[in-house]
RNA sequence: GCGCCCGUAGCUCAGGUGGAUAGAGCAACUGCCUUCUAAGCAGUGGGCCAGGGGUUCGAGUCCCUUCGGGCGCACCA
C-alpha cells in the first residue's frame, strides 16, 4: 500500500459513518426500524478509550424520527452492522444509546507502517488545487520591529506551513508600505536628524510626530558620512529623496536579514510602492468611481461609501457620537482633496491584485488585534470591487505581554524603548521564540514567559519535545551499536503492542495528519504545538512502561517501529515549525 | 455609547459541527534509576467552567442578559 497523504483518523470515521448509514437502511428495508429520514448524526472520537475508538450518537439522534428509544435504535442498527472486511474489529452499545465502533489491528499496523515509511507523513492532498496566500508581519520599513511583529512572524510562517502540508499552494509574502504618509514622516525625519549634524539640533527641532528612534539619527549620519554636507543647503524634498532613496533600501534589507534570523523566508516582498507606480491604485479608484461605490466630493477628495458594503461583515452602518446622538456613518476617503491617495486605496488595489490579478482562491492576512475595526471594511471592498469578500480572511492575533519573575516588562533595559524582535532574540533561542509564540491561539493575549524560555530543562515544552527526540535517536543508535536492526515494513504487527501506552501511542500518532488538517481549517497552528507536546508525553510514557533494548523478536521489532514512527511525527512538526530537532542532548 | 477578543484548578492554558465521571503543565505533597538519556515516569490533593435566565433527552460549548479585563471606533497606517 502507498501510504502518501494517508489520513487515518479521517479513514476511521469516514468509513464509520457509510457502515451505520447503510446499517439504518438495512434495517429499515428490513422493517426493524419504520421507514424515515436519516437523521443528521456525529462519528467522533471520544475522550475515553473504553468507548471505543469511533462513537457516534446516530440511536439517540435518531429517537425522535424513529419513535423508539435509542437503545432499541442502536439495537435494530447494530444487528445490520457488518463489520467483516472493514477497518473495525467491534461494537458496543453503551450509556443512553452510544454506538462505539471498536478499530480493528489492521488499522493500528497500517498507521505504524505509514509514519514508518513516509517521511513525509502528516501531509495530505485536502486542499489541493487551491493557491493562498499568506501575508505576514508586514511591519513598516521606517523602524525596527516590534513584539507584535515577532508573534505575527511565528503564527504566520507556521500557519503557512500548515497549509502547506494540508496540501495547499502557499504563498508567503510581505507586503512593504513603501509609500505614502508614514513614508513621508521617514523622509521629514530623516532630513532634519541630517540638518541637525551640520546645524545643531536648537536649529532644527524635531517635530513631535517625527519618529524619535536612534535608528533614524544613524541612517542619518550614514548619508552624511557618503555625501557630507552637500545637502545641507539643497532643497528640502530634494534631501528628503535622496535620504530616503539611501535610507530606505537598507531597512528593508535589515526586515529581511532580521526575519531570515528568525527562519522566515518570504517568497514575495511586495512594494506598496509598484502599486502606485503602475496606476493600479488610479484603476481600482476609477472603477469604484464606474460602479458608484465612490463619488467626488466638493473639495475634491474621492469619498467611498464604506458602509453599505461593509455592514454584510458585521460593521454597524451608523455610530453614536460622544453625546449619545447616532450619525450615519462616514463615508471614507480614498484619494485626498491633493490628489495623494490614502492607505485604504492602496490597500484595496493591493488585494485586488492578490485575488484578482494574481488568482490567489484567497488571501489570509495576520494582523494585530488592533487593526480588527479595519477587517469589515476591507471585505467589504473587496465586494465592490467585484471579488468576494469571503476570499479575503483576517487572522487577527491578540497582544503579547513579555513577563519577566512574573511581572510585565514593556521597556529594553538597554535601550529604554520598546523591545524589539532583534532585543528578544538575543536573549532567547530561536526555537524557544518560534514554539513559544504558537502555544496559544491568536485570539488569546499571550504572556510570553522570558525566565521559562531560556530554561535548558523539562519546565521549558520546547526542551521537553526536543528531548524525546533525543532520546529516541540515542537509543536506535545503542539498538544499532547492539547489532540490533529493524525489519522493515513487513514485521509491523501492531497486534504484538498490547501495553496500553503502545496502543495509546499509536492513536495519538494516527491524529496526526488530520491534526494538521484542523490547525489549516482554523488558521490554528498552536494546536500542532500542543499536538506535538502530547506526543513527547505520550511517547515518554510509553518508554517507562515498555523496554525496547532488551526485549525479543517481534515484540522488539514492533517497538523499534514504534519509536521510528514516533521520532517522524516529532521530527516532521519541528521541521515544518522550524525548530531544531536536536539528535542528542 | 458602538464593535471585536477574553473570563475554566492557586498560576498559565486545552476542552471539533452541543454528548458519557470537565483535562494538561507549573506550583504543593508521595513514590520510581545495579536495566534503553531522571532534561523522564507513576500517584495524591485541588473546580457552583465569572453571575443570572433560556433552548432540549443532554450546555463549559448555542441564545439573551449582567459584571469584570484587553483592544478599536482618524482626510493615521
Amino acid at each position: 500500500m502507498d501510504y502518501q497523504n494517508y489520513n487515518p483518523r479521517l479513514a476511521a470515521l469516514t468509513e464509520a459513518r457509510t457502515l451505520l448509514t447503510d446499517a439504518v437502511k438495512a434495517a429499515m428495508a428490513e422493517g426493524t426500524l419504520p421507514q424515515a429520514d436519516l437523521p443528521d448524526f456525529i462519528v467522533e472520537i471520544p475522550a475515553d478509550v473504553k468507548n471505543g475508538d469511533v462513537a457516534s450518537n446516530l440511536a439517540m439522534a435518531g429517537a425522535r424520527v424513529f419513535h423508539k428509544a435509542p437503545r432499541q435504535i442502536a439495537e435494530a442498527i447494530t444487528a445490520k452492522l457488518d463489520l467483516n472486511g472493514t477497518l473495525f474489529a467491534g461494537v458496543d452499545i453503551a450509556g443512553p444509546g452510544f454506538i462505539n465502533l471498536f478499530l480493528g489491528q489492521d488499522w493500528f499496523t497500517s498507521v505504524l507502517r505509514a509514519a514508518c515509511t513516509n517521511s513525509e507523513y502528516g501531509r495530505t492532498d485536502a486542499g489541493a488545487g487551491k493557491r493562498y496566500n499568506v501575508e505576514f508581519v508586514s511591519a513598516n520599513p521606517t523602524g525596527p520591529m516590534h513584539m507584535g511583529n515577532a508573534r505575527g512572524g511565528a503564527l504566520g510562517d507556521c500557519l503557512a506551513a500548515c497549509l502547506d502540508w494540508a496540501g495547499y499552494d502557499v504563498t508567503r509574502e510581505f507586503y512593504i508600505n513603501d509609500a505614502g504618509n508614514q513614508i513621508e514622516k521617514f523622509g521629514k525625519s530623516l532630513a532634519i536628524r541630517y540638518l541637525q549634524l551640520y546645524k545643531g539640533e536648537e536649529a532644527c527641532p524635531l517635530p513631535a510626530e517625527c519618529y524619535q528612534g536612534a535608528d533614524i539619527v544613524q541612517r542619518a549620519k550614514e548619508f552624511a558620512e557618503v555625501h557630507g554636507d552637500a545637502y545641507v543647503n539643497a532643497d528640502f524634498e530634494e534631501l528628503k529623496k535622496a535620504i530616503v532613496a539611501d535610507a530606505l533600501p537598507k531597512n528593508i534589507a535589515g526586515l529581511q536579514r532580521d526575519l531570515g534570523k528568525y527562519r522566515i523566508q518570504y517568497d514575495v516582498w511586495f512594494h506598496e510602492s509598484d502599486l502606485h507606480k503602475s496606476g493600479a491604485v488610479q484603476a481600482v479608484v476609477d472603477k469604484l468611481l464606474e460602479t458608484g461605490a465612490c463619488y467626488k466630493a466638493e473639495d475634491g477628495a474621492i469619498m467611498y461609501r464604506s458602509a453599505q458594503y461593509a455592514a454584510k461583515y458585521g460593521v454597524a452602518n451608523k455610530r453614536k457620537t460622544e453625546d449619545g446622538s447616532e450619525e450615519e456613518a462616514k463615508d471614507e476617503v480614498l484619494v485626498r482633496a491633493n490628489g495623494i491617495p490614502t492607505y485604504f486605496a492602496a490597500d484595496i488595489a493591493y488585494h485586488y491584485n492578490k485575488l484578482a490579478v494574481r488568482g490567489f482562491d484567497k488571501a489570509i492576512d495576520v494582523w494585530g488585534a488592533d487593526h480588527h475595526g479595519h477587517v469589515a471594511r476591507m471585505k467589504g471592498a473587496m465586494d465592490a470591487i467585484g471579488l468576494h469578500g469571503e476570499q479575503l480572511d483576517v487572522v487577527l492575533m491578540q497582544m503579547v505581554n513579555l513577563m519577566r519573575d512574573g511581572k510585565p516588562v514593556r521597556m529594553s533595559k538597554r535601550t529604554g524603548k520598546a523591545i524589539t524582535l532583534t532585543d528578544l532574540l538575543d536573549e532567547v533561542p530561536i526555537d524557544s521564540a518560534r514554539f513559544f509564540f504558537n502555544q496559544r491561539e491568536s485570539s488569546s493575549t499571550l504572556d510570553f514567559d522570558l525566565d521559562l524560555a531560556v530554561r535548558n530543562d523539562s519546565e521549558n515544552p520546547v526542551y521537553y519535545v526536543q528531548y524525546a527526540h533525543a532520546r529516541i535517536c540515542s537509543l536506535l543508535k545503542k539498538l544499532e551499536e547492539q547489532g540490533v536492526a529493524f525489519q522493515g515494513v513487513d514485521s509491523i504487527d501492531a497486534e504484538v503492542l498490547t501495553d496500553p501506552s503502545e496502543q495509546a501511542l499509536i492513536r495519538l500518532l494516527a491524529a496526526f495528519p488530520a491534526e494538521i488538517v484542523a490547525a489549516a481549517d482554523k488558521y490554528d497552528p498552536a494546536r500542532i504545538t500542543r499536538y506535538c507536546i502530547d506526543v513527547a508525553t505520550a511517547f515518554h510514557r510509553f518508554y517507562n512502561a515498555c523496554r525496547i533494548l532488551d526485549a525479543e523478536g517481534a515484540v522488539q521489532q514492533n517497538r523499534i517501529a514504534l519509536s521510528l514512527a514516533v521520532r517522524g511525527v516529532i521530527h516532521n512538526i519541528l521541521t515544518m515549525f522550524k525548530v531544531t530537532a536536536p539528535e542528542s542532548m
